[in-house]
DNA sequence: TTTGTTATTGTAATAATTACTATATATAAG
DNA sequence: CTTATATATAGTAATTATTACAATAACAAA
């Protein structure tokens, strides 16, 4: 059960503190993924504070008891600290609990924090602005963060953004999640170059399309078409996400 | 990041009581499913103390941080819960992460409470036992847990059940988790009958046998064959489970 | 008008899945 | 010992899904 109280089999040694010893910071850390410049990318904030000062870092912070009556939920402390770390606000695409990492060392400093991480999607984003306590924040390509992925990044980053690449690469495959990067209305190409991008292959047009048009609810035709590119070829028609949050059959990877 | 201290951008107000206002209990809950009397079942105590004193739960409880020098892992703290609660020692099946719980209210009582929550699988076990602050602790079948879940478990355990049934069921489909269910060896028509109780559907035994079969790594050939039922029949092979940890293609739910 | 480019549709070959049949090997009954 | 029944396992044809690739549509620019 979720019991603050010791149990009676086990009682506390002499060098108890009190039921309140049992008591740890809970942070939450944020990876936010967005496509740029034609590449899958990461929010990171450079530390500007110890420990791991001028390492990168996932974007997030502690959990705040002082707002509201009992303290604010893990998900709006998520979204607060991405605002104030990085001057992005709310409302961007899908925001969804990636795990909780609780390794006693995780953290070097004497008080244990455990961490709840969380992965979030959104179009491409107004550019972000360091604040508090990160000296800098931007988007970095996943791809050269994933090469020097290992022990470069603060406490247990690397692997929480390892986790978060693998649950979002993963979650294409089943979900409707690839809309989230996209604007509110676009083409199939768009869509098809958001799955390229993120899984690094290519996929065939014509097979792509039949496969999202026969799933149900991925996509609404808003009867629109896009303007024809500087490059020419036929205009492409405009779709809008559709109400489905999962996919059968799913798009799969090669 | 993952940060205790308080952001410069952000001061605290004069209510303050400094950072360790910030703290907060976590805890543990699991929930360990296993299948009795061809019933999927799942471990449930009730609770010998308030709040929720005499309500089914899911058995849990605080991570402890006056166990080894910096407190345990929340996986520690399952197993440890686990045994204490309910006597069955680790060392069955599975055990992996579900997800953390973490709205303000979910606890009744003044001190916050998050509970990072569980999901275990493995064979048919002892009996559990009761013990500390669980008066009972008993396997009850999840069909008649599902109908009344509403409101009828302690804390938020319906939502955590709901959510852990929920997992337990999709991801027999792409992982080798069934054998987990089953003794160190077992015929195909046992893991069938595992995927059968579980889903709650019937599976034609000819294409099941082929597809597990054909799954790269899922079951390995002891070259023993099971005794031959009472009720007569071609005696199955016996088989254990392989080094593969997911499936390709998955066994897909009717 | 011709060429280039991209979107979209069509189609034949391949692969996977399903529903069903056949065979193997046991127990139990007569 | 033979037959009926039960279960495991293998086979097979019809269906469905997927892939590779060809064909057509609709635009821009030369």
């Amino acid at each position: 059960m979720t019991d603050p109280q010791p149990t009676s089999s086990t009682p506390l040694e002499a060098s108890d503190l009190g039921i309140n010893q049992h008591k740890v910071f809970v942070a939450v850390d944020i990876a936010l993924f967005t496509i740029r410049d034609g590449m899958f990318q990461v929010l990171m904030i450079k530390r500007g504070i110890p420990p791991f000062l001028d390492f990168w870092a996932l974007p997030g912070g502690l959990i705040r008891m002082d707002i509201g009556p009992r303290g604010e939920t893990p998900e709006e402390a998520a979204l607060r600290e991405l605002k104030e770390e990085t001057g992005l606000a709310a409302g961007f695409g899908h925001l969804e609990q990636l795990g909780t990492y609780g390794e006693p060392d995780r953290d070097p400093r004497d008080e244990r924090t455990i961490s709840i991480a969380y992965v979030g999607m959104g179009p491409e984003l107004s550019d972000p602005s360091g604040g508090s306590d990160a000296s800098l924040a931007s988007f970095l390509p996943v791809a050269e963060v994933e090469e020097e992925l290992t022990g470069r990044l603060a406490f247990d980053h690397s692997l929480i953004l390892k986790d978060a690449i693998a649950r979002a690469r993963a979650k294409l495959e089943y979900s409707t999640l690839a809309t989230k990067f996209c604007t509110p209305t676009f083409t199939i190409s768009e869509l098809r170059t958001v799955y390229e991008t993120i899984w690094a292959s290519d996929l065939d047009p014509g097979n792509f399309q039949k496969k999202v048009l026969a799933a149900d609810g991925f996509l609404q035709d808003t009867g629109e078409k896009a303007e024809s590119s500087a490059t020419g070829g036929r205009p492409a028609k405009l779709y809008r996400a559709g109400p489905a949050s999962s996919i059968t059959p799913p798009i799969r990877r090669n």
